[in-house]
DNA sequence: TATGAATGAGACTTCATTCAT
DNA sequence: AATGAATGAAGTCTCATTCAT
């Protein structure tokens, strides 16, 4: 029976996938040619096609491997019991993952989907439901610490912060990941002990 | 030879950005043809090549022009002369430039600059200004709410929290200004005041 | 080796074939892959080069077949001695076959192959056979009803005439079978009694 | 003003229907390749996709060219008062362009169509549009030489004739128009003077 | 016998740019 | 200054056929 295992099956995707996220890390994904994915990853034109009924299928299928694994990254974080521990400990998560030199293509690649996710229905779909998800684990975790506060809204902030550490990080700015927690935590602070200098900001209205 | 008055020529130039800005939030700078953009000009092809030597040269162009109205944000926001209230009116007019509709095109047409700035160096380096100016805006104001903190970082993570809600919000995700504003006074309340919570911040180490 | 039986053989031919002739018959010969009619019959595509060198091949056996069941309606209507008796029976048989819907994508499929007998030497071949076929059965029903007509040229009209309807009838225009008959059989006497009206056009020479 | 004269714009059409004609009455549609085309016409990829947004819009432009030039034919026939003559130089008339060797690429193309107007909507209403304009011309003309006749019915089989013997045409078959146009005048003196051998026929209904 | 994954030439079409007018 | 027809390399994808299993 010649039909493929499916360990097969999954490696020749995988290789796939690899060519494709170096080419598109390198020349974005409309500079790149299925024959520059065809020729990276050792297959044929026609094998590649036989994987992913389309170039944009490769797109797509590369953005939601990237969600996935930030899926893995957040619920790993819920096994903290302390809401600022879990907090810090998915901060540094994700900021080393900022300047893991290992991520730079998966990191460049996201960037240029979050470009296409302004016209790719598909591909918005999943960075969006990747910023739910990320809400949706920093969210409770941000109510523990801090009950008075409008969680939701520091959860888009913090997702915020990231998707824009992103930018900077494979943009090639230099990323100090332990000031940059440090000054996190400050901020974090502030939402625990909201008090004081915070009033005046409670008058302005839309 | 009746050569065009310099005013002709820089309408001609708006007349053609007007056009490209327009297809590229559509469309994203690669699926939109200069086809396009002529066609939406008004002009003819070989008059958009009079103005711009190339298809990037219009995506620079425009990356320039946003950056540029960026710039002038930031130095109005050094105008007031309390820090907070200075980083509170930066801080609200960027966040409400984040929901004018106006502005749509703009920020996506940004956004696909983002993207970019990975393979095209001029663009990149328009970014990187853009970014930089709004630091050394951001920087001093920090400095002054908040002497002991590393301003550049701060800077750096305010910065990214703009991007990143820009990015947002051109996905369509709900943007609360008058909430998100409140959250990031608590924030900076955190940073003006870092004695308590944060000590244990200092410890982890990379 | 468990050699087939040719029974099996000749099921798997036939279960080809059907395929190739539902698929050619929806969509043509060339936008017709051999996917399609692999799908279609239910077998791999190993098998169907099994029993078929090529898709020429295929649609060369189709061919075939067509002219085969043809040459079955010719050899019948000799059963009949009456000339002009034996003339009806055909041409009844004929149109009743062009409205006769479970011959739909035979009909369809031999239309394709009239076009394609202008590169495919054995197409042609195989449709000059059928045509010669039907000439020789009806000339001789001429000559015997019009001793004086050239039997040859009549036969080719009337051939003509099944394969004009057959266009038509595969067009999706209507066909009024006896109306038709009833028309025909008024040609058949004019070329029964040719003496009258026709001498005019006896000087016409090429 | 570097805008193409129309009559420039006209040649460079014909330029391209006259290459594609070649091509496709050597290969068919489907075995010629816009390549073929480009190259015949002496243009390049691009200038013909100026003039045609597809293959199949030259394909389709080519049906309606050779329908055009038949309606010029059937107007032409309509000068004649005497309607047995009118239809007799209509036959002539077709029948002479079924040998004329200049018009051998358009037959063979034409049958080509025909076998395209199963699957492309467009070719289909070329198509039997020229077959309606045929019968709308002999119709009144078969009508007043024979006032009992079907002259609908009728002129579905005449142009049914003459359709089958394009396809004779253009497959090889030898055509002897002067004796076909004999052996039709006795078929169309027996629709003149339908009384006698007929009556048989009427029994039959479906 | 039978399978179906793999091949790779070739299909149609687009598009940034140029240049004769 | 301005036009828009023309170029042709390059793009994505298909498909008849083969062959290791």
């Amino acid at each position: 029976m010649p039909k493929i295992s499916d360990a097969k099956r999954d490696e020749r995707r995988r290789q796939i996938l690899d060519a494709a996220l170096a080419c598109f890390s390198e020349a974005g994904f409309h500079k790149t040619g299925m024959a520059d994915i065809v020729r990276r990853s050792g297959l044929s034109h026609g094998a590649v096609y036989l994987y992913f009924p389309s170039k944009d299928a490769i797109i797509e299928a590369l953005a939601v491997d990237r969600h996935r694994s930030e899926a893995a990254l957040n619920s790993a974080a819920l096994a903290n019991a302390d809401p600022l521990e879990a907090l810090r400990w998915l901060a540094r998560s994700y900021a080393l993952s900022l300047i893991d030199p290992a991520g730079e293509a998966r990191r460049r690649v996201g960037v240029n989907g979050w470009a296409e996710a302004l016209r790719n229905e598909r591909v918005r779909a999943t960075v969006l439901e990747g910023a739910e998800a990320a809400r949706s684990t920093l969210g409770p975790l941000i109510e523990r610490l801090a009950p008075d506060i409008d969680y939701d809204v520091v959860a888009r902030l913090l997702v915020a912060m990231f998707q824009g550490m992103t930018l900077q990080a494979v943009w090639g700015e230099p990323i100090d990941v332990e000031a940059a927690l440090a000054a996190l935590d400050h901020m974090l602070a502030g939402l625990a002990r909201p008090k004081a200098v915070v009033k005046a900001a409670a008058k302005g209205k839309t």
